[in-house]
DNA sequence: GATCCGTATTGATCCGGATCAATCCCAATG
DNA sequence: CATTGGGATTGATCCGGATCAATACGGATC
């Protein structure tokens, strides 16, 4: 659930698995703009999402917000401690999830399969964070950015116009929330990109990469 | 049987081959200055912290570094991804710890109290990751610091000539690491709330709380 | 005791990114 | 069409924390 820096190719591979027995209801769908779940609500279900994007948030009283993760199909969301959620949840393109319920993550009656995926999403959850921590206290804006887009391209990219590409459902504000910055500066350090032509952006929402090898070494180096 | 590794000698020899000759479940003793996994390694056990401090990093080629967690008694340490390590993990005071096989966890066969204790504790610590999400990526310095010494008061604090304080095993470095600042900036910091009351340095190791109120404040709001 | 050395503190200065402030760009709407 | 309003971009300036540099301290050793 957690773009991170480093391409997770397993994450591919359970969606299959885990979708083969439903632990609960049949697929929930949820259009853009709606939420989830919010912070402090009781955890009845885990969702894995099979479309869409998600967007999970947490806020401080005053105001500021980090963006804790996107969320991307493949990934389990909703995991809870104590048995609250603790992060609010919503919807940033129209989503398919596939919801479980709490219990067949934690004690896995009767599917011990799906007991065994759900956990080990919960796992690679844990790996996916501390590689983001590394990114939020000891990265410069512009390796910030640049990881992030090489983590979305190996993760969601296509091919267009033979260059790597993908679209960004989420605003310039979420990347700054998501990567502890601000608007201005993420747009800024897009422009510089572009003016490098390392990327194209095609429109708001779509970015090509036009220099692959380029924009690894400012993800990983800063130059 | 106690496994003890001391220092340098121990450096080539990974514990979990040293644990595995003693059947898994007799705790492991280790003294500060080794370590327990390297990035990388193989997961063979998880560990419940009985007693001491550990210290999980991460670091990047150029040297940087990320703190990503203080382990402290009750917590667990070890979790895999794809069946390894993904941070380096040693020992800043003398610790005892309790292993469990990796299998315990995954899939817990023969023991569900303990395979269930073992998931919340992952659980949990994606609830304590999201929380630090927020410190490294929204908060200011002071906001940093006074937060990091309000939650080790809680955790750990006792009561010093009728105040809460507690000892600080790991260097000023450490915490910089830890909250994505320098030590110049830790140092600074701690001497500012020095010297505005609200802390006492009785040595580099030791601080009270002398006006709790006010720290709380300073870790929510920053004034 | 005196010396040494690694960590911590303090000071001076610099700079990356925040902040404040205009536009600009569109998509939605009438 | 023209209008409108919210996000995005760009510019000017500021400031918090980094960096560079100089002590200070404290524990270990002899």
């Amino acid at each position: 659930m957690y773009v991170t820096i480093l391409g997770d190719q397993a994450r591919k591979q359970p969606l299959a698995a885990l979708s083969l027995k439903s632990g609960g209801s049949s697929e929930t769908r949820l259009k853009a703009g709606s939420y989830l779940y919010l912070e402090g609500d009781a955890v009845e279900w885990v969702f894995q999402i099979k479309t869409g994007v998600l967007r999970l948030t947490r806020l401080l009283e005053d105001g500021r917000r980090q963006v804790i993760a996107f969320g991307y199909p493949g990934d389990v969301v909703g995991f809870p401690s104590e048995g609250l959620h603790h992060t609010d949840c919503d919807v940033l393109m129209d989503a398919c999830l596939q919801p479980y319920r709490r219990a067949m993550l934690e004690s896995g009656e009767g599917d011990p399969d799906l007991h065994r995926n759900l956990l080990q999403a919960a796992l690679r959850e844990i790996s996916a964070m501390q590689d983001h921590f590394m990114m939020l206290g000891r990265k410069s804006a512009v390796e910030k950015v640049s990881s992030f887009i090489c983590v979305l391209a190996d993760r969601v990219g296509t091919k267009i116009d033979g260059h790597s590409g993908m679209t960004l459902p989420m605003s310039r504000g979420d990347i700054a929330d998501f990567l502890g910055l601000t608007t201005e500066t993420i747009s800024r350090t897009l422009t510089q990109l572009r003016k490098s032509k390392i990327i194209e952006i095609r429109n708001i929402h779509t970015i090509l990469i036009l220099r692959p090898t380029a924009l690894r070494g400012l993800a990983s180096r800063g130059a």
